[in-house]
DNA sequence: TGTACATCAGTGAACGCGCGTTCACTGATGTAC
DNA sequence: TGTACATCAGTGAACGCGCGTTCACTGATGTAC
């Protein structure tokens, strides 16, 4: 069957990725492993960028996988809950596959452009984020509480609002745009957050064995500053 | 003169990694572009890792000389004003210096482990941060309206502030267990904007045009929620 | 049922390339007497 | 002032290696008649 053997090449690359990182990825390599000769792979894969391009649609679609399935669990009306399973399901899944975190949301490869089709499974995960944050909004009993003016910083100007137009498509336009800016803010710091701690800028600042508890104190901050669970303190 | 070809060695350094990555970088290209033979490189350094760990030592040495002087610039007593030189300072210094940037922020060179000659330079742009920080705790004129608890997030345990306390004593005992761990979150929360904008994770959710901007009004907020400039809001 | 043909996964040799590192060496410079 | 020696930056050939990609090929399988 054609499908193993290309899911076979996937998975022998996917452990060389962890072995020698995605610059290291290796064609011969990867056909040594699976018992091929290496021009066999061209059966498969049309070169190697075509190969790292499946590698990190693959890495983004277990991503999102991963933070959907998260997501699903706690009651729909566990906002709290919900955005908990989304921000530990991201740091979760980096623990468990720290090169294809690399992959993806590390440095780029040199010499190597993303395609198109990769953007589609690259915003998986964030869309789930997108529709937590749609509920908040939604379901805010007392939306009369949240100006979203009064974060004690200068109101956002119209061009800093025309600038993050592209994340306010995506989240809905129910969703003030103080709030957009939030979100945006959140999720790099999520990400800041799980790439500190993989790529070990956190050497001497937190301790290795506590790090998952430090990542959900932050979690819940994030959500009180996001206003989840909790009227937004303005 | 040594010290000079030595630098001149680095500097082509520096423009491979530009071009090729980290893990592209070669002795030989450098080698080649410097105008010597590839074995007359090792006159000046071990080996391939000695160079790069040079290169690392040097671009932690360039951040945390960028955002001392950037910090340097405001008035003393106008902390908002140091806080946004120091955040805008990692971001102008990273645009100016991409590869410098993914090579010490970035995934990790696969097979090379940081020697702990990097630590201290690592350090010096987040001392500056630190100097900051304790700034503003010392000049709080009325440190009875901080509780630091009431983050509309349930009180940190013990264990997590145990988990900070490598950080606590980098910031000073009078800096509270609650904005130690909003420092760590605004911290990795600057780096992971940064890092967002520079590796094409925000490739259709914010303008590309308007970065700076946005990057700026986030910074204000950071700034708002540290207390940084005026009474944090609990 | 049997034959002719097309398909296509997989082979293995070859191409031309670049790499890090070692080693015996050259030749200029500076120092000691 | 002149000679002998040590130092050391830099050379160039060589080692053994792995890489991506191409190409003519083999041989099994399946299809058409």
């Amino acid at each position: 069957m054609r499908a193993q053997m290309t899911a076979q090449i996937l998975d022998t690359a996917r452990e060389q990725l962890a072995e020698q990182g995605a610059g290291g990825l290796s064609l011969r390599a990867v056909a040594r492993e699976v018992g091929m000769a290496s021009s066999a792979i061209y059966r498969y894969f049309e070169s190697r960028d075509a190969l790292l391009t499946a590698l990190i649609i693959d890495a983004y679609n277990s991503l999102g996988e991963a933070v959907e399935s998260a997501e699903a669990v706690p009651p729909r009306d566990d906002l709290l809950g919900r955005w908990r399973a989304v921000a530990c399901g991201v740091r979760s899944w980096a623990l468990e596959n720290p090169h294809l975190y690399a992959l993806v949301y590390g440095s780029p490869v040199p010499g190597y452009a993303a395609p198109v089709d990769t953007v589609g499974p690259a915003s998986r995960a964030t869309a789930v984020m997108a529709v937590v944050l749609r509920d908040v909004v939604a379901r805010d009993e007392r939306p009369e509480m949240h100006t979203w003016a009064g974060s004690g910083a200068p109101a956002l100007t119209p061009s800093v609002e025309r600038g993050v137009s592209g994340l306010q498509d995506f989240l809905g336009e129910e969703v003030p745009s103080e709030l957009v800016v939030r979100a945006l803010m959140v999720w790099t710091g999520v990400f800041g957050a799980v790439s500190f701690e993989l790529f070990g800028q956190l050497h001497g600042t937190v301790d290795g064995e506590r790090r998952g508890e430090v990542f959900a104190a932050e979690v819940d901050r994030w959500a009180a500053w996001l206003g989840v669970g909790s009227p937004m303190k303005p």
